[in-house]
DNA sequence: GCATACGGAGTACCA
DNA sequence: ACTGGTACTCCGTATGCG
């Protein structure tokens, strides 16, 4: 029979002789299934020397490893763009090819075995163009369900299955959860700390609260948020931080009761697997963190700071900070303030989830990379496996991550910035620069031609400074890649424009793009990776070298249109806005470097210091812009950065510091006065490595020594807030941890001189109002109040 | 013995 | 655990002065 289905998750079934590949899906009438595939044939590729003969590989291959391989065949394939003999070995035994690849390496003639370091699941999507998060049609015959997997039906797959094209995802169940440990010992343990209450909201609009009992016993609990989502049995699973503590520290307590935390769809338990996700069998779990990177805006990533960015949930309802649950829990008049927090945090949870999941599961589609690990994996992943799916496509063979030295390169050129206010400033961006640099001199892992060689029938583009040599035919692999990537884009974005942005189709297209885009502009990065499968140093160097040749030269054409550059960085230029020169310009680039340029941000006024990357301009509908400086950094006290920002609104807008000069003073006597929050003092900074592994006493080091010391687990990736206290000696002797300071400890004097006086400095010095000067200003005036100045 | 200068460590930004 | 270019603070020691 016939079976349409849509993709959810993959995962293989080992036994001690079987090799399956189970299938999770969703048919078209909304069935829970499990297709069962058992033809799935492993197989990795031989590469022959030069001169090697086949035959005599195999033959030699069949004399010594007969029970391991299954199949051998001699094929013809690419690698790095070079024709090569390969022999395809199918192993008997999908689990062990990289053992048998391992010993083949060892033949005679045999230059590298490729391909067996792919796992199965990969594979077998990849090859047979399985796309998880996609439909497919697939011939099946229904079977018992010997294995008691929790679905509407087993089938094993007859043939294997066949994508069809339909963007629409099923309606699917999901559930977001949010946990509460409790601990008085610092960050809960697993081994001493119950989980006391856990939240949750489904996709059926059902909300539910399991709490410990009485004595903090949280065995019921664990038992009953078990069989919860065994009775709900949703398709996805969403939370936040699950990967790194949630589900591990679940199945510790479980276990710790003699429980089994077995809600999956084949009664075993959650494991972390690839990319450090974890895994729940025919369920997607999906940890919300893992998005996080996406927006940079959010400085300090706890749920609700992500949450509240995105518009989901209670905007400023309360937060219970870690250092305190243990207090609230053990509190009646408390506890219910800790209660609601935790409901509200499953609700951001879910809410996130049903924002971002869609864009997951775009780029799952895009990489093959499955629902509950594409966004898990890093960046260079996902393009390493986007680029295995093209290599399949072109019979080009994989290469192997190797292991070798990193060396860095140049990169892209920044113009210094003319200090000062200027008028009426466009901003020309080179459109995707480095994508389009690619494309356009063809650079490619698989086009690059070794110093050593000659120059190819077709010819060769030859980068600038470097001189790095490229063919200028065939297409190269990057090319490929970028140019589908690129008019994908563009197709969905012109379907987009005839759909309202309402409608879930919409949506899905958006998300799409997205996906694609983000992909695209990784690719230069990859490029330049050492970690890449197609790590080739000089094709990244060649791309910035060209890169910096283009910036320079329209430059140049710009001036000598008469358009004077106040500044430029890598891929754009900060000019004179004349209209009708400007369009000159742009036709002018588009011929000279056969690139496209669009007009960005056209500026009112900007303002430069003398610094590259940081700038702060007026755009047509009086907001303001600011890059680079201490206003949109996250390691500024809040208080240091409304002051930079409304200096910078005042002189943008007024072209005069005067009044720019009285607002500092107003703020800096409410700081002296202590009539600021406490959080607008606080200091955020990232540890970058283990606290005891720092060469000096950094503050915010010393800050989360103080947390250590309360027990407070703090590694490499965590943020610390601190604040400065009065008293004697260094500044990292005298700083606490935010969540153990109050306001009346604070060393006002620290804020007034390095934290709002410096950024309020790096503006006025400009217009001569240097940082002494506004100190000294300070404090002889008798200032207003903040609330008088306004 | 103390103040200041300066290089290095550390972080976060821009493209 | 995608790249390089850049600004900036603070630490900690070297340096200079008295």
């Amino acid at each position: 029979m016939k079976l349409v289905f849509w993709l959810l998750d993959i995962n293989p079934k080992v036994d001690e002789d079987t090799f399956e590949l189970w299938l999770w899906g969703i048919d078209s009438e909304g069935n829970r299934v499990l297709l069962v595939e058992r033809n799935f044939a492993a197989y990795f590729y031989v590469v022959l020397h030069g001169g090697a003969n086949p035959d005599v590989v195999i033959q030699e291959i069949m004399e010594s490893y007969a029970v391991e391989v299954a199949k051998t065949e001699v094929v013809s394939r690419r690698f790095f763009g070079k024709p090569v003999t390969a022999i395809k070995v199918t192993c008997k035994n999908p689990t062990k090819t990289a053992q048998v690849a391992k010993e083949l390496r060892k033949l005679n003639g045999v230059s590298d075995c490729l391909e067996d370091d792919i796992r199965a699941a990969m594979r077998y999507l990849i090859d047979n163009g399985v796309v998880p998060c996609g439909w497919h049609e697939a011939e099946v015959a229904e079977e018992p369900n010997t294995q008691k997997v929790r679905v509407y039906g087993v089938f094993s797959l007859l043939s294997s299955p066949k994508p069809l094209d339909n963007p629409n995802v099923p309606r699917l169940r999901t559930l977001a959860f949010s946990m509460v440990c409790y601990s008085h010992e610092g960050t809960p343990k697993p081994d001493r700390n119950p989980t006391v209450l856990i939240s949750t909201v489904a996709s059926n609009g059902e909300e539910h609260q399991f709490v410990a009992d009485k004595n903090n016993n949280d065995k019921q609990l664990l038992n009953d948020f078990n069989a919860y989502i065994k009775k709900f049995d949703p398709d996805v699973i969403v939370n936040y931080g699950g990967n790194a503590t949630d589900w591990t520290y679940l199945k510790s307590r479980s276990h710790k009761h003699n429980l089994k935390l077995d809600f999956d769809r084949a009664g075993f338990e959650p494991h972390t697997s690839v990319y450090g996700h974890v895994s729940v069998t025919g369920i997607v779990n999906v940890d919300v963190a893992d998005f996080s990177d996406m927006f940079p805006e959010v400085k300090v990533k706890t749920l609700a700071n992500f949450a509240e960015h995105l518009g989901v949930g209670a905007a400023g309802s309360g937060v219970v900070e870690d250092v305190l649950v243990a207090e609230y829990w053990d509190n009646p008049k408390k506890r219910p303030e800790l209660e609601r927090f935790s409901l509200e945090s499953a609700r951001r949870v879910y809410g996130v989830g049903e924002l971002l999941v869609d864009f997951a599961m775009q780029m799952a589609g895009l990489t093959s990379l499955p629902l509950d690990h594409v966004m898990t994996a890093a960046t260079g992943f996902r393009v390493d496996w986007y680029l295995v799916k093209l290599a399949q496509k072109i019979g080009e063979l994989v290469p192997r991550r190797l292991e070798q030295q990193y060396i860095s390169y140049t990169g892209g050129l920044v113009l210094s910035p003319k200090p000062g206010l200027h008028d009426n400033i466009a901003v020309l961006d080179f459109k995707s620069m480095y994508p389009n640099i690619m494309i356009t001199y063809n650079i490619s892992p698989d086009t690059y031609i070794e110093p050593d060689q000659p120059d190819p029938e077709g010819g060769s583009y030859k980068a600038p400074e470097v001189g790095y040599r490229f063919r200028k035919t065939p297409p190269g692999f990057y090319k490929e890649a970028l140019t589908y990537l690129i008019n994908i884009r563009g197709e969905l974005r012109q379907k987009m424009l005839a759909l309202n942005p309402k409608t879930v189709e919409y949506r899905i297209l958006d998300a799409r793009q997205k996906a694609v885009k983000i992909l695209t502009n990784a690719i230069y990065g990859y490029a330049g990776w050492v970690g890449a499968r197609w790590y080739i140093k000089p094709v990244a160097e060649a791309a910035s070298a060209w890169g910096r040749h283009i910036i320079l030269t329209a430059s140049q054409l710009a001036q000598q249109a008469g358009l004077g550059v106040v500044y430029g960085d890598t891929d754009s230029l900060f000019i004179n806005y004349d209209k009708a020169k400007v369009d000159q310009l742009q036709k002018d680039i588009k011929v000279e470097l056969k690139l496209d340029v669009e007009i960005g941000e056209v500026y009112k006024r900007i303002f430069f210091t003398e610094a590259k990357k940081r700038y702060a301009g007026l755009r047509q509908d009086g907001t303001l812009d600011v890059v680079g400086l201490e206003v949109i950094r996250g390691d500024w006290a809040e208080v240091a950065k409304q002051v930079q920002e409304h200096v910078l609104e005042i002189i943008l807008k007024e072209q005069t510091h005067k009044n720019a000069v009285s607002y500092v003073h107003s703020v800096v006597s409410d700081l002296r006065h202590r009539k600021l929050p406490l959080d607008s003092l606080i200091i955020w900074k990232t540890l970058t490595k283990p606290p005891e592994q720092y060469a000096v006493r950094a503050p915010h080091v010393e800050a989360a020594k103080l947390l250590l010391e309360k027990g407070w687990r703090l590694g490499s990736g965590d943020k610390v807030g601190y604040v400065v206290v009065a008293g004697k000696g260094a500044l990292n002797r005298r700083v606490k941890p935010h969540v153990f300071a109050k306001l009346d400890e604070i060393d006002v004097d620290y804020y007034v001189t390095n934290q709002v006086l410096p950024a309020a400095a790096r503006i006025l010095e400009f217009f001569n109002v240097t940082q002494k000067d506004l100190e000294k200003t300070t404090k002889e005036e008798k200032t207003k109040s903040l609330s008088e100045y306004f």
